[in-house]
DNA sequence: GCGCGGCCTATTGTCTGACAATTCCAGGAT
DNA sequence: ATCCTGGAATTGTCAGACAATAGGCCGCGC
């Protein structure tokens, strides 16, 4: 209820983006409440990415909403409410859109960004880890193009998820040189402008991935499951055992196992 | 800090969705942090959604994390970051795919659900408020039809920023009965199982509301131009600017002005 | 035997006061 | 002019206490 009233102070527009907030003793005062209080509702707003506080200086409106918590669909990853596939079909909705979009409204700015993005893969070919950093770099420079901050926003989120369990999807990237094509090509396209070629191209690159993924589940299932995992707490072995891995069978045969599909969370 | 020792807590397996924590003295001693400390590390992941305290009983873990707090995209449009228009393309990405597959995984029971929301829409159509509630449990059920929680979450998140604003939306449905048909016929595709019917029909819905708010903002420019934009600090004016916002102009005539958005890179 | 109300306990919510850690700024020393 | 140091303001943490609430237990009355 105190965040309430904070909440109403901000959206009031007394404080603009980045301003200082009053000091905890005088918010405190100002609300009537304990400085006790006052904090929790701070650290809530704090949390949920509205605010940073700076020890020493003074709590400030964030800047930029853009970094705001986006941590619920990892959540649900790791509470089993959602499976990768899942996370796939929505990549599969949005990404093309997207592309398409920016192969629109890019600016040469964002064209640069690509490109310099595109390089970096190519120059970490040897560096797994370097290279999947530049292939995101390449993707949220794509999203940046699209010029729209809802869907900048919900990118975000979805990538955030996915980086939860990157170390899946990493032995995809078996075969650099043809990935790096791929993205050449998407880069292309969406330099040219033309957004139904981006979108196709795109629709495919992840519909590739997905294969690829849903194939090194079937191994991993078959071969050994605890090769991927680097920290082998007993936690991650319970969890990703045990998880009944989002099979590739349900996905694939959807329309004939419509039932054993949807569970009933939500 | 202390919130991620928790959030380890919680990942490690040991609470099951639903469980109780252990009290907050107690997981302070565990911890080696004082109450007060512990208290703001809880609230926080209070507000994320993760956790839900009772007083008198104890704090648990949120049992669905679907309803784990997706206000960031409301807060953006509340400060500007967004804007009405580009939430909708937002929409017209998600929507269409999102009806496609409803239709192919469609039960039963998702089926009467939407039903009855229809019914619902029928009887309430001189009570705009009840209308428009129904409206949304139609949407809702659709989301669940597509049997995917990583797409019902952000499903959930886009709707939840669109009530923010919903008195700005409610004078579109000024048609009730034409409106009530579109959804009929949206439900008859959906119900046959045709995918790439229910995504046209719903393609030619949102656009026509798009279009419908369009005008409507316009209408408000004219009568009153300060009641969109109330506080147009420097900082904005310059982001918003520079950034080539899709504004209603560009995005009406974006396929006509292809050049001046990417020109440079033709 | 059964239902019901009151007590009792555990838990969260709030308050108070104090101290540590950090940052910023200004004034003085070099 | 520049660097350094001290003080002030602010957030971060701690300890202890009490209020408010929920749930269970027991005994009482029917």
């Amino acid at each position: 209820m105190v965040a309430r009233r904070i909440e109403s102070l901000v959206r009031s527009g007394d404080l603009t983006r980045g301003s200082r907030l009053p000091s905890e003793p005088r918010l405190a005062e100002m609300l009537d409440v304990s400085r006790a209080s006052l904090r929790e509702a701070l650290k809530g707003l704090v949390f949920l990415g509205l605010l940073k506080a700076r020890a020493g200086d003074g709590t400030y409106l964030q800047p930029s909403l853009s970094s705001m918590a986006t941590r619920h669909l990892q959540w649900m990853l790791l509470l089993d409410e959602i499976k990768y596939l899942e996370l796939y079909e929505l990549r599969e909705v949005l990404e093309p859109a997207v592309a398409a979009l920016a192969a629109r409204r890019a600016t040469r700015d964002d064209l640069e960004q690509m490109r310099s993005a595109l390089d970096g893969m190519k120059r970490a070919a040897n560096d797994p880890r370097a290279f999947v950093e530049h292939e995101m770099d390449f993707h949220n420079a794509i999203t940046r193009a699209s010029k729209n901050g809802a869907i900048q926003s919900t990118m975000q989120m979805m990538y955030g998820a996915f980086s939860e369990g990157k170390h899946r999807v990493l032995p995809l990237v078996h075969d650099l040189a043809r990935h790096c094509a791929r993205h050449e090509r998407i880069f292309r396209l969406i330099a040219s402008g033309d957004a139904t070629g981006a979108r196709r191209a795109i629709n495919n690159d992840v519909r590739y991935a997905e294969s690829l993924l849903r194939q090194n589940l079937q191994d991993l299932q078959k071969d050994d499951p605890h090769r991927i995992r680097r920290k082998p707490t007993k936690r991650m072995a319970e969890s990703r055992v045990s998880r009944q891995p989002p099979d590739a069978k349900s996905v694939v045969r959807e329309k004939h196992t419509l039932k054993t599909f949807g569970g009933k969370h939500v």
